[in-house]
DNA sequence: TGGTTGTTGTTCAAACTCGAACGAAACTGT
DNA sequence: ACAGTTTCGTTCGAGTTTGAACAACAACCA
């Protein structure tokens, strides 16, 4: 047990505007993302992350790693995803034990007429308001964090 | 309609950056205060903000609007720290539709025991990774975003 | 080869979250 | 005084999230 560090004025403060800004943010982008298109926030990242991915497919648990969700909730979410035509599951060739989630024709159609919207949101309520060195800064920051928490990558 | 502006590499990468620290940090602090306190992020929060507060009390809807939390989830977070003797809801004098949360005196026993464990995880993930500048050029764009979100304060 | 260990994705129960709808109390203007 | 509007907190239903348990398959090593 490490002696216990309180935070400064300065830390308290920065620590409080990163959760509150953060929350709100989330907030936005969900309360967008519902009304504009009918998906949930995690639901956008998944089609979004496909679509950047070779072949437009990634194993279930490589997915999950980059939401940043749990195995159980990206069932859910893909199952969700699924019903609506958006995403498939593909068994994986060379492990039966894989999946692979796979975006749609109809899923790239929907997420590339969803992004404008969701990106106006993003740069309105923070990338907009930042000075690029402000967005360096705060990027450089947030990989640290990163690193800091996934071992690698 | 304003003609979409797409993200450059950059700020891309930045807004990637935010969005996955902050997802992971807030898995690693669920993680830490349900192992060690038996507490949600959210429910260590309401603590938190009520042990600052004047006479450690606070209306329903100010406190929800701190946590960054809909009014029916503070209802039910509120009644969940209840019946753990955390905190009382008391009637509120000049308004009889109000209803003070108070944090008791175990709360803030509780809050006591748990705030260093909390703190070395947020310490150890995200402030103490950062220089000064770095901490500092951070809470101001957090602050920024915040001051966009919600017209005043 | 065969047994142990690890990984993969799903299912399940429990918990949490939100928005809509609501009754109650406060404010408003006439 | 009083109807109309707003604010307050709760209830409710629906949807989402998580970790634990599980079955299927892979990887390893004697």
């Amino acid at each position: 047990m490490s002696e216990s560090r309180w935070l400064d004025a300065e830390e308290m403060s920065a620590w409080q505007a990163f959760l509150t800004a953060s929350h709100l943010l989330d907030r936005r982008i969900e309360e967008q993302l519902k009304s504009a298109a009918g998906l949930t926030h995690p639901q956008f990242e998944i089609l979004a992350i496909l679509s950047a991915s070779p072949e437009r497919r990634l194993r279930m648990t490589e997915l999950a790693r980059r939401v940043v969700v749990s195995k159980s909730g990206l069932t859910y979410q893909v199952t969700q995803l699924a019903k609506r035509g958006l995403v498939e599951r593909t068994t994986c060739p060379g492990d039966d034990r894989g999946v692979l989630a796979v975006l749609t024709d109809e899923g790239m159609r929907h997420l590339e007429k969803t992004a404008p919207g969701h990106v106006e949101v993003v740069r309105r309520f923070l990338i907009d308001l930042l000075s690029r060195q402000e967005l360096t800064t705060m990027a450089s920051a947030m990989r640290k964090a990163q690193e800091a928490m996934r071992p690698s990558s």
